[in-house]
Formats: structure tokens, sequence, C-alpha cells
DNA sequence: CGTAACTTGGG
DNA sequence: GAGTGAAGTTACG
């Protein structure tokens, strides 16, 4: 070890702070350009936070009383004058310089109550994220910086440094280190409905760092199991750890099997301390970077129904029919039907961290980007929602203007007017270009400039531009904060798809900046929705009102073109046309678009077919290219049977396929016939629900409340968080008094009317109802057909 | 009939 | 370090 000071190079992954006494520092967990991970301790920061004062306050005398305050707390801590500006206005603020993170809350709150204090801000940062955006230091990322290495054994870590200066970021460097990386998952023994892991031991704990290791225990004896796991960790020593619901269920699963085994899970890269519940409800692992898969899943919008099954086949990376399947509730007595029934859950879980890996090597990219825009270390940044993602990159940029950043405020929920949705020609329609604005709200702030601190009550004429219906007036110069900021991402994103289109895709290099210029898009977009959102800390509801108005005058500006023109307008939503493909017509619109509204238009796609319904947001079209686009109809939600969710994507799929609906009734038909028949298999018609709260504090009866009894009476617990299976079966009375537990109830039983009025004809009908099909047609032919063998099985039951 | 109660997403 | 709230179904009065 030397004393010496050496510069090195590090990109950060991941910054926590720990407190050793009265120090407190902070570590960056870091690679190096060898790829070792190594440790950077910063004893050189400390937290601090602002109070602004009234304008006609004794600026020296409140100085002193909130000193002496601070000091009775924190000895060592101290007070500075500072100019920073507020909502672009100068002010001038007292920065309260302190020791020790924990007590700033405190301190805060006494400083709050000090006469002629104003307000205290940027008291609710967190510590770590403060010294990131104070230092400029954002994940993935190259810096350097003189340090001293040092001892300390508590970290898993090839070199352990003490930072001497600020680092400096070496700029245009898109490279990275070699990450390791890898995926767990595991399987839970239960036959008592939802696992507890006071009970219900871990079977499997399957795991991926690009080869494949499987550890179970085959006498439900998961002391061994969780130990190889933890030595496996350890030993590969991953920078991301990734998995597939992690957050919410494998780690505390994990975390409490470990505890009931007497084993700690030291799988961090502090050495004994284990994962733990961090901010934003997701596990922090010490200097790795505990990466849901899920948290990319939730953000699909196209796919309604989120398991990890759904999410790897619309993600091209494992086909269902090239998968083992299984339900969970199955696991148990496949574990226990010898040693087929175990190779197929181990082949199920071999399927689930294969998919995952395969998943986690598609997302993480644009995680990657999207943390170093933003600053927010990956692990936290997917947890969290795009509100808050955009809100870290703009106090980095207040930082770097001397702006203040403003609280957070409880705000009562205010609506407003939003965009324009036309009503759609409803029927078939061929050959549809639908043009959309390019980043129209972000374009419309930037042109407006658009923002809390331009908004204003009284200006000069020709000074503001005030938005149309709502009469807004923002300043026409200097340039607001918001402005600069969306004016810097979009020009930064153009350069990027300037630097593209030298490129190959499928260059690596491509991949990186493609990536970025999405994460680029994702926060530009979401500015409009940032300031309508009341938990912003720069909200401003006159500004997002304002948005919107300038939105709908744009939108009707470009439909009264485009009828000028001759172009038949289908439809049209917020900011894009749905018109006839008449390519000369269009460039025309396009043109005087461009140019009488500075704003940019373009094709977005084209649509060889497209079905209009009579509601708005609802279509379905298949595009040149031949993709068949679904949109608005909400599928069947995750509380219905099977036999519902089938019917819905079948009905699409046929109408879109065949043109007509005519293929759609027939199998609506089909499916209810088969049901009479009873040739539907009864795990197609179990309905799940969860249950929410204590058994006994259901004030009503409903159907999954009387389910939940009857697991009871069966001796299975019911706790909240639960799912009840159950279906429904033939009688009398209301629908809660003729469910049952589905292990319990055999086909013969089941209410074939329920299911076809409620399951079945409601899912058919969600999409049919729209091409002026009606319920009769599928109920009758169906009837029809059927009625010699109905009246047979309904003569049978009375006996 | 209107109104109240309850769930929704995932493992 | 969101949380609200929409829509949908069933029970209740």
């Amino acid at each position: 070890m030397s004393e010496e000071k050496t510069i090195i190079e590090f990109q950060p992954l991941d910054v926590s702070y720990e407190q050793e006494g009265n120090n407190v520092f902070i570590v960056i967990w870091a690679k190096n350009r060898a790829g070792e991970t190594i440790t950077l301790l910063d004893w050189r920061f400390k937290p601090y936070f602002y109070a602004i004062l009234e304008e006609e306050s004794n600026i020296e005398k409140v100085k002193n009383e909130v000193l002496t305050l601070v000091r009775r707390k924190e000895p060592k801590a101290s007070v500075e004058l500072v100019e920073k500006k507020l909502y672009g206005k100068p002010v001038k603020a007292l920065k309260i310089i302190m020791m020790i993170p924990e007590q700033v809350r405190e301190v805060r709150d006494r400083v709050k109550n000090v006469p002629m204090v104003k307000d205290v801000l940027e008291a609710d940062i967190r510590f770590s994220m403060r010294y990131m955006i104070d230092k400029d230091i954002k994940p993935f990322r190259w810096y350097k910086v003189p340090v001293r290495e040092v001892s300390k054994k508590k970290y898993r870590s090839a070199k352990i440094y003490e930072v001497l200066e600020d680092p400096i970021e070496l700029e245009a460097e898109a490279s990275f280190p070699s990450l390791k990386t890898m995926v767990f998952d595991i399987e839970v023994y239960s036959t008592t409905g939802s696992p507890r892991p006071e009970k219900d031991p871990i079977i499997i704990i399957g795991l991926m760092d690009g080869g494949l290791k499987q550890f179970y225990s085959e006498n439900k004896d998961d002391k061994e199991t969780i130990k190889k796991f933890i030595e496996e960790v350890q030993k590969i020593d991953p920078d991301i750890i990734s998995g597939y619901n992690i957050n919410v269920f494998d780690w505390n699963y994990l975390l409490q099997r470990a505890k009931y085994n007497g084993l700690n899970l030291d799988v961090t890269r502090e050495i004994g301390k284990s994962p733990a519940t961090s901010t934003a409800g997701h596990i922090s692992v010490a200097g790795r970077l505990n990466v849901d898969i899920f948290d990319f899943a939730q953000e699909i919008s196209e796919v309604k129904r989120k398991t990890l099954e759904d999410i790897s086949e619309y993600m091209g990376v494992m086909k269902k029919d090239e998968r083992v399947l299984l339900e969970w509730y199955d696991i148990p007595k496949l574990w226990d039907t010898g040693k087929e029934g175990r190779e197929k859950v181990l082949r199920y879980n071999r399927d689930d961290v294969i998919s995952t890996y395969r998943l986690m090597e598609k997302f993480l990219p644009f995680g990657i980007q999207l943390s170093g825009l933003t600053g927010i270390p990956l692990d936290q940044l997917m947890a969290t929602s795009v509100g808050y993602r955009l809100e870290y990159y703009l106090i980095r940029k207040a930082y770097r203007f001397n702006e203040i950043v403003p609280n957070r405020e409880e705000r009562e929920r205010e609506s407003y007017k939003g965009a324009i949705v036309l009503k759609p020609k409803s029927g078939v329609h061929e050959n549809i270009a639908v043009l959309d604005f390019a980043s129209m709200y972000p374009n419309i702030m930037i042109k407006y400039n658009v923002g809390p601190d331009t908004l204003v009550k009284e200006c000069k004429n020709d000074e503001c531009y005030v938005a149309p219906d709502v009469g807004h007036k923002f300043r026409k110069e200097p340039p607001g904060f918001f402005k600069s900021v969306l004016s810097d991402l979009l020009a930064a994103r153009q350069k990027i798809r300037q630097q593209l289109k030298k490129l190959k895709p499928g260059d690596p290099e491509y991949n990186v900046l493609d990536e970025r210029q999405k994460a680029i898009k994702v926060l530009a977009n979401a500015s409009y929705g940032y300031m309508g959102w009341q938990g912003a800390r720069w909200y401003c509801k006159e500004c997002a009102e304002a948005i919107t108005a300038w939105g709908r005058q744009n939108i009707t500006f470009a439909i009264e073109k485009a009828k000028k023109l001759g172009l038949d307008v289908i439809y049209g939503d917020t900011d894009s046309l749905f018109v006839q493909f008449d390519e000369k017509k269009i460039n025309e619109l396009l043109n005087i678009i461009n140019s009488e509204l500075g704003l940019e238009i373009k094709i977005d796609k084209i649509y060889k077919k497209l079905f209009f319904t009579e509601a708005k947001k609802r279509y379905v079209g298949i595009t040149i290219d031949n993709i068949i686009d679904i949109v608005g109809f909400e599928a069947i939600r995750g509380d219905w049977s099977e036999i519902s969710k089938d019917i819905q994507t079948e009905i699409a799929r046929l109408i879109l396929e065949k043109g007509t609906t005519e293929k759609a009734i027939e199998y609506t038909k089909e499916i209810i016939r088969n049901l009479k028949e009873k040739k539907i298999p009864i795990d197609k018609l179990v309905i799940w629900k969860t249950i929410t709260k204590p058994i006994e504090e259901y004030e009503v009866d409903a159907p999954h409340v009387t389910a939940a009894k009857l697991y009871q009476e069966y001796g299975l617990k019911i706790s909240p968080g639960d799912k009840v299976g159950y279906v429904v079966v033939s009688g009398e009375g209301k629908i809660s008094e003729k469910v049952k537990p589905y292990f319990a109830a055999t086909l013969d039983e089941i209410d074939v009317d329920y299911y076809v009025d409620h399951q079945i004809i409601p899912a058919a009908m969600r999409i049919l109802e729209y091409f002026g099909v009606s319920e009769s047609v599928l109920k009758q032919g169906a009837i029809e057909k059927q009625k010699s063998l109905f009246d047979y099985l309904s003569s049978k039951q009375k006996k």
C-alpha cells in the first residue's frame, strides 16, 4: 500500500454514504479501466440546505440567530450568506452547512421557525444524491481523480481509495467497462395457496451469469440451497443483479428464509451486510445494482398481462410454445410426483431464468443511458416514476443555473382541459397515413417559453406570448428554465441522430447512441406531464393548461388545412392526424404546417387497412409492413377467467386477418358450444382475486370473500395479499352463494349460463360491439345448433 | 333502480 | 422517494 497520491480513472455504478462516529463519508462504488471493482471514499463533503429570508430582514441578525440555533445541535455547523435564484429571481439565502445528514431534518424544522426566515429549501435531497449533483458525477461516465489508497477490510473491492480532489469527467467517452451481470429466480413449495416464508421452503434457486446453475432442495430443507446461493453470488461477484419481480417477491422471501435457517444473506459488497429495503420500494444490494426487470416490463403498455411469459414473448426472447408453462399452484404437486415432475419444475425455473437473462440484455442498454442522463443510479432509477426521473435531471440543471430547487408541496388535484380527440369516422378504411407532430408539447414549451418562472400576470404589448382559450401569459425574454433545459435536450437528441446517420445499425456505438437518444426523448416528453403533476417541485398548472391550449390550436389548424387540400380526415388525437394517403397532398400539408407553425410534422405510419369503431381511441389496423396494431381495446383484466382472455385475443386476430367479423362470431359460438358440452377444462374457468384485508372485516359477501371462507373450511389460511381461485357452479341465489374453491369443484357442476353471460359474451362484445354485432347473434346461433344437446343436459341436471 | 363495496398489476 | 383514480362487477337497500 502506498501513501502516495495517484490519479485513477473510474466509472461510478452507485453512490451511498456511511457514518463512523461523527464522521460521514461518501462511498462511490465503481469500476476501473481494468474492470476491477473499486471503492472511493470521500470525506470532504458535508450536508447542507438553504434558508431564504424575508426581503426586509436584517440579514446579519438573522444569520447569527440561525447560527446559534444550529450550533446548539451541531457545534461544528456553519452558515454562509449566498446569492441564489428562485424561479429566476435573485434571492439572498443562508446556506446552512452541517456535519451529519440525519440531523438535517430536525435542524431544518427549527430554522424554519426563526422569525424572518421565509422558507427552508433543499433539505430533502438525499445526501448521496446531493454529492452526485454538486460534483456533477453521473453513473456510467468516466472520471479521473487524484486519490490515495487506503486500507479498509469491510468491502468486497479490489482497491479502496480516499478521494483527494473533485473528480473530473472525461467527456465524449461512450465506452463501458465490462460489467458482470447475474440473474436469479426462486421457486417455492406451498400446498396452501400463497407461500409463507415462515413455513414454506424454497425448493429451487436458478441462477445465470452467462451459464446456468440450479440449486435445489429435494427434501425441502432449503438451508443448503440458500448457502450455495450465497457462495455462488460471492464467487460471481456481479455488478448487476436482475430478476423478475425480485423487489417484491424473491429478495424478501430469500431474506426471510435465510433468517429462518439462521443464515446471513451475505451477498452484498459490504461484508456481512444483507440486502435491505431502500427508497422507492426497491431492494438495495450494497455495491451492486439490483435491477428488477419487472420495472422495465411495467412500462410496456402494449402488453396487458405483465407475466414473464407474456413479456418474453412480446420482446421476442422466448416463445410461449417453446418453454415449459405451469401455474404456480401446480408446483407442489409436480415436485412431489417423482423424477418427471421435478424435472418439469426445474425446466420451468430454467426457462424463467434464461428468459429473464435475455430480457435483461435487451433492457439494460436503455436503462444505462437513462441512468447516465438523469444521474440516478440504475437500481433506484427503474423503481421510480417518470416524474422523479425528470425531476432529478432538472435539479442537476438548477444547480448549474444557480437556482434553488423548490420544495415539494401538498396540493389539491386540479383538473384542466386537455387535448382534442376527434370522433373517428367508423368503419373500414384503406390506405391511411398517420401524421404526427414531432415532440409537440416540448416544442410548444420552447416556442412560447412556458414555465413557472416565465408565467406573468401582466405584461406590455408584444412582450408576452398569450395562450389561446385560457389566456395565460409567458414573457418572451429571457429564456426560462424549462425552455433552456428542453432546448438543450432536443438539440442533444438532434446531434445524436445526425451521428447515427453515419453509423450502421448493429454497431456497438450505434446501439449506445440509439439508446441514448431514446432516453432523451423519454425525458423530454415527460416535461408536460410533469408540470401538471401535483407532486412536482416545479408544478405549474397554468403552464400545463396553456400547453394543451396551444396543442389544440395546432391540431385544429392542421385539420383545417388538410380539409382545404381535399384530404379526408378520419381521426385525430392530441398530436396526430389520420388522413387518406395521398402523397402529394400530404407533402403539401406537411410543408404548410412546418412553415406556418414552425413545428415539425411527419408521416408516422401508413395503414393498409384500418378498422375504426364509433369510440375514440379504439382501432385495429394493419400497416404496410404487415404489423397488426390493436389500440385501445383494453384486454380483459387478470381477474377474469382464462377463457375470457383467450376469446378476446382470438377475436382481435380473426377480425384483422379475415377482414370481417364472421369468423370471430363463429369462433365465439364454438366456445359457447364447447362450454355447454363441458369440453372446456376447468382450469380455464377459474377466477382469481386477491384478498385485501382480513376476512372478518369484509362488510359484503362478494364471491371471492365467500370463496375465501370456504378455503378456511378446508383448513387453509387466508390473509391479506393472498389470491383466491374459485369457479361459479350451478344452483340458486346470488353468485356469491354459488362459488366453490377451484380445487373442490368439478366440470359437471359449472354454471354454464354464468360463464356465457358474464365471461364469454362480455369479453367478445368488448370488441364485436364496435363492429355492429349484437349479443343475440352470439347467443342465438349457439343455442339453435345445440338445442337438443342443451335440452338433454339441462333435463339431466334436473334429475 | 341507484348506491356502496370491492378489485385491478405481478411472483 | 408517488398515489390517485379510473373502470368494472356484484351486493345491498
